[in-house]
Parts: structure tokens; C-alpha cells; sequence
DNA sequence: GTCTATAATATGATAGAC
DNA sequence: GTCTATCATATTATAGAC
């Protein structure tokens, strides 16, 4: 579990700083919804944040709507991309330890590298039209189906025990991950020791006197 | 952890299904506001859920601020209220186990006992005017720091590894339980079941060869 | 305790100049 | 690619009848 380091991530599709029209718009947007909600950024206020005057989104976007289904996109494929990168690359003979220590640190240093979507997304999903909610819902329910492929595989390897219900396994961990975006201070803890914490209380449990588990796997 | 069933948890402060003006105004409100957001959610689709017109509103509230002010006080004060009684009952003899159990259990319960406002609480915070916000975060803190004194006394009792950040812990534990509000489904796993899987996990961890955490404190 | 009517303002979206 | 001006509609809140 120390192979992978938090250096380690690259970040190939991190959002970019580019300030043209699009690219600003959507960031501006994420970082709006994710703070006042969806029906309370008005037009007006993200065309200010953009220097921009309201009617000028509109060559961009067709309506608000088609802004916030790419801010959701967004805030899933981020996290998406990068999980699944890692955990290739370990491939299938790795460890169920080092596997799920690497996703999880993926998935987080993912979560807040583009934290303006993701927490946009996990914060909004609810409040947007149905038809936006519905064309997103299938991203959502595939990568959640990608963790519990993954916690299915470590349990395989006889990872877990046999008394445990992986499906709810899964949604611990995606819930216990994506909480820490409404609590994380980065002076206090960092993400790879936030990460390595999570890892050992879903493996070990609070109670676990093994020394660390870091040493676990070595 | 087995003395305290779910039947065993009464529900001294549950929303009562009143139908007169300020309850009916507040039960609706709690509603729209969880799924509607909170700027989304008018007063007249508010008056109309009440069978009222929206001025009539105003002879039970003296604004929008002051309706969502105190679904957002529910929200918390009703688990608060029931994780402070079954913990108090047990009383400061009890196991850790039993008291992490007897809170998970008083937690989740009446998290979805009130899931209307329980719900509207947290996914509305972060979009409420910044006069609400900030009069409503004492009462969230102060139960957040209930839940670390009970993890600092479980601590004390020698319950977990002494490698354990015991900050983060009370963060996760909360984060997992408030995380089952967005995939809970009562017909696929009983919430008393939930409260177990949780339990276990958070003590012993996924990979616990033990029996089971309820064969653990007989 | 609820109603109607209305004031004052804000919203998403469009049209057309530059 | 951005602007101004505007349309049609929705919003919170108030005043006063019943």
C-alpha cells in the first residue's frame, strides 16, 4: 500500500485554467451552483463573474440548462477517468489492498483537484430539471457500478469477510469519500493521509491493533 | 449489541402529522425544500402544497428566511435530541460497542423517520442566505461535537488502535450515515440492518475474520 | 386565518447592432 | 464574440377586504 504515492497521480484531464468563453464559463458556472444552488445563479451573475454581459452566454450555450448537464458531466468524468486509470495500470494481480488504497486515493485527490464540479455535482444533482437529471443519471450509475466491480473483485481474492453485504460496502466508501468534500480543511489533514485512513477503517476497522496497514502489504 | 432493537427506539419528538397552519406550512416546506432546492421552491408552489394562497403564508411566518430557518432546526434537533437519550440511557458502564451501536441505530432512525427534513438540512445548507447559515451552524456544530465526545469516550475505554485519527473517524462515521439519505431503499435493507453493517465495519472493519460484531459483546 | 390585488424587482431567453 | 434593449413571466412581500 505505499507503491502508489499522492505525486504519483498525474492529472491528465484536470480542469483547465483557460479563460476563453467556454472554458470560462463552465468553470465560473461549477464554482456558482456548487455555492448558491442551481436556480439561484441567475444568468446574470455568472455572465459578471465572466466579465461578460447575460446575453453573451448564449452564443456558448443554447440555455442554462445545457450549462449545468456539462458541469455534471464534468464532475463525474474528472473522478471517472482517473479511478479508472489508476487501477489499470495496477492491473489484475495486484493486491486487494494496494487496489482499493490506490482508488481511493484517485478518487479523492480527483474529488478536490476539480472540487467546483464535483462538489457542483453531488450538490445540485437533486435540484436541476428532470430532463438534465435524467439524461445524467446513467454517468452516475456507471461509475458507481465500476466500485462495485472493484470491491467484487478484492472480495474474490478473499479480501472481505464472508459476512459482509458488498453492496452497501460500496455505497459506504463512495459516501465516506465524497463527505469529506464538506468537511476537508487542507491544513489540517492532507488527502493522501485522509485517504490512507479511509483505506485502513473500511479494511481494518477502528479497532484493528495490526501496527498500521500500511505495513500490511509489505 | 444486541439489548437495543430498532422497536426499542421511541419517537418522543417525530414530526407530528398536524394538519393546522405553521405545521402543515413546515412538513411541506421541509418537503419542496429537499427536493426542490431552496431558491427553487416558491411561495406559491409552497401556498399550493398547503391548499393555501401565498399571501396567507405571512400570517404564520414573517418571511422565506424564517420558514427555512426552522426546517433547518428540525432537521438536526430531532436526531440530536434521540442520539442524546439512547446514549444517555445506556449511561457511561456501557461497552463501546454497545454505545456506537445503540447511537448509529438513533441516528439513521430518526434520520429517516424525519427524512424530510433531515434531507432538505443537508442539501439545502450550502444554498440558504448567509444570515440563516450562519444562525444555524451552532446548533450542526454542537452535534458534530457530540459525536466526537462519544468517540473520544469509546476511546478512552481502549476501543480502538491508538493509530486512529480520532477527528477524522467522528467526520466518516457521520459522513457514511448521512450518505444513506441519497441510496436508502427500505426494500432491498432494513435500516437496522444498515446500522449493523455500519457498526461492524467502522469497528472491525471489512476484512474482520470474527464471527460477527453482535457475537462480539455476548 | 385566509383571501385578492398589486407593488417592486428579478429571471431566462431573443433580436439585432457592432 | 460581445453588446444593448426588450419580451414575457415569476418572484417576495405588502395592504386591506372579509
Amino acid at each position: 500500500m505505499q507503491k502508489i504515492t499522492i505525486e504519483d497521480l498525474a492529472q491528465p484531464t484536470a480542469t483547465p485554467d483557460k479563460t476563453t468563453g467556454r472554458t470560462l464559463i463552465l468553470n465560473n458556472a461549477a464554482r456558482l451552483f456548487r455555492t448558491k444552488g442551481y436556480a439561484a445563479t441567475s444568468l446574470r451573475d455568472l455572465a459578471a463573474a465572466c466579465n461578460m454581459k447575460a446575453g453573451s452566454i448564449y452564443y456558448h450555450f443554447e440555455s442554462k440548462d445545457a450549462i449545468v448537464a456539462e458541469v455534471l458531466r464534468i464532475g463525474v468524468a474528472q473522478v471517472y477517468e482517473e479511478v479508472r486509470r489508476v487501477t489499470t495500470e495496477l492491473g489484475e494481480q495486484a493486491s486487494s489492498d494496494d487496489l482499493i488504497y490506490a482508488a481511493v486515493l484517485a478518487h479523492l485527490k480527483s474529488l478536490h483537484d476539480s472540487i467546483d464540479y464535483t462538489s457542483a455535482n453531488i450538490r445540485i444533482f437533486g435540484q436541476v430539471p428532470p430532463e438534465v437529471r435524467q439524461t445524467h443519471l446513467p454517468l452516475r450509475t456507471e461509475y458507481e457500478g465500476y466500485w462495485q466491480r472493484l470491491i467484487e473483485q478484492c472480495n474474490q481474492k478473499g479480501a472481505f469477510s464472508s459476512q459482509r453485504n458488498l453492496r452497501l460496502a460500496s455505497f459506504f466508501l463512495l459516501g465516506l469519500m465524497n463527505s469529506t468534500l464538506e468537511w476537508f480543511q487542507p491544513n489540517k489533514t492532507s488527502i493522501a493521509d485522509i485517504g490512507l485512513e479511509i483505506t485502513t477503517i473500511f479494511i481494518h476497522g477502528m479497532g484493528d491493533t495490526v501496527n498500521t496497514s500500511v505495513q500490511h502489504s509489505q
